[in-house]
RNA sequence: GUGGCUGUAGCUCAAUUGGUUAGAGCACCGGACUGUGGCUCCGGGGGUUGCGGGUUCAAUUCCCGUCAGCCACC
């Protein structure tokens, strides 16, 4: 197996299992990547993330840049060695940030200026200097330098900045080629995906795939400028556009999804990875996932409730802990709380994805998906 | 015992010196959060203005009494 070869197991209609390998470990996909923004999945300690079987992890190429600096982190040993985790990483660049961070920046061809959140410098970003930074930090797939906007914008900001993340792909390419390590053996450690953006407009993601795969034969794929506003119906009809445009053999990653009903309707439609800061930040936020729904945990009514979270779930938190125990940590501001809350939650779409490749395998998925949706919007985790 | 000050939402305080339906922050009760703000945002419930009288078209506001707390002085 080598690195970053893609090996498709088992097929369901458009869904499929298979076998993601890098340098640090293969990734069992569809997989669920939680989101370590700066070198840590907030709350959770990568001993928890082993135990819950998370394979790949996500981090974050701008924030890092600002803090500590990539240069610290590669002067460190790298991003996995400073962080203690030694499976697959994959960085984001950046891009994101130029949408988050809007009112923070201003976008030119070259690239783009960003105002420092936490001090206030400017920092000049381009394609060329983000694949410094990523290369400095070290992960296993990191991610082109993209123009990420507002979901519902229409055709003509859609188009630019579609076509501009294409022409940064090109140049993020360039400087990572000139940037490979000279005294290989052949191999680049690092991986480089493209990321294609059009917005909602069918005929943008068409023409956003058919330049990329026309560039270079890129080990994966980055959707993009998804779950940033625009309706799910929308998002949905995006991702299988992009399943018929992409190519087939190559893994494809939904960037910034999702909640768990998108993990499955995403699954279906053929995407293979998926991030997002939901588990964490409503975890933080006191929402815990649940097979029957969201429980926001601070209601009243769980006050002296004796039941776990969730019922279905076998997450150390739930293994161990009640309602009322929960959310009393909640109530008086104790960190164990968004801690176990963290820890539920993102065990619940890594175990989530594992049902998936199951059913895929099994050739179950279409009624399974049906039964699980059914039973999330079936209402009342209470009881 | 005498004099003074203060009593308004669970808490801390407003209310243009008598003028619509007494407001705000926090707390409380709900909701939102998708390539990360333990952030933030959006809704909601809650007051016989210590109590009892009086003056007035109108009283949280002025007057009398009373209760409670605090301060000062015998």
């Amino acid at each position: 197996m080598t690195s970053f070869s893609f090996t498709i197991q088992s097929e369901q209609g458009a869904a499929r299992t298979g076998l993601f390998a890098t340098p640090h470990g293969g990734v069992e996909t569809p997989a669920f990547m939680p989101v370590g923004t700066l070198a840590t999945v907030k709350a959770l300690d990568p001993v928890d993330l082993t135990a819950m079987g998370a394979t790949i992890i996500l981090a974050n190429a701008y924030h890092l840049h600002l803090r500590p600096g990539d240069d610290i982190v590669r002067e460190m040993g790298g991003l996995h060695r400073f962080m203690r985790w030694d499976r697959p990483i994959i960085t984001d660049s950046g891009g994101f940030q130029v949408f988050s961070l809007a009112t923070l920046r201003t976008v030119t061809e070259e690239g783009v200026e960003f105002q420092s959140h936490i001090d206030g410098s400017r920092r000049f970003f381009t394609p060329e200097t983000v694949i410094a930074i990523e290369r400095n930090l070290g992960a296993d797939v990191i991610m082109q330098f993209d123009h990420v906007i507002p979901g519902r914008s229409e055709e003509v900001p859609s188009r630019d900045a579609s076509e501009r993340s294409i022409r940064w792909a090109a140049r993020c390419l360039a400087a990572f080629e000139r940037s490979a390590p000279a005294d290989n053996s052949g191999e680049d450690v690092q991986a480089l995906f493209p990321v294609l953006q059009g917005g909602i407009h069918p005929h943008l993601r068409r023409e956003g795939a058919r330049a990329l795969t026309g560039m270079h034969d890129w080990r994966g794929f980055g959707v993009g400028g998804l779950s940033v506003g625009e309706e799910k119906p929308a998002m949905y009809e995006m991702i299988d556009v992009v399943n018929e445009s992409l190519p087939r053999d190559r893994p494809r990653y939904l960037m910034g999804v999702g909640f768990p009903e998108d993990l499955i309707e995403g699954i279906r439609r053929g995407v293979d990875l998926f991030d997002c800061v939901a588990p964490t930040r409503m975890g933080r936020n006191g929402a815990a996932f649940t097979s029957v729904g969201r429980l926001n945990i601070k209601r009243a009514e769980y006050r002296n409730d004796p039941l776990p979270l969730d019922e279905a779930c076998d997450c150390a938190a739930c293994a161990r802990f009640t309602r009322a125990y929960i959310r009393h940590l909640f109530v008086s501001d104790e960190i164990l709380g968004l801690r176990l809350l963290s820890l539920h939650n993102v065990h619940f779409l890594l175990s989530l994805a594992r049902a998936a490749r199951r059913e895929i395998a099994g050739g179950t998925l279409d009624a399974w998906s049906r039964d699980w949706l059914s039973r999330y919007h079936s209402k009342a985790p209470t009881q």
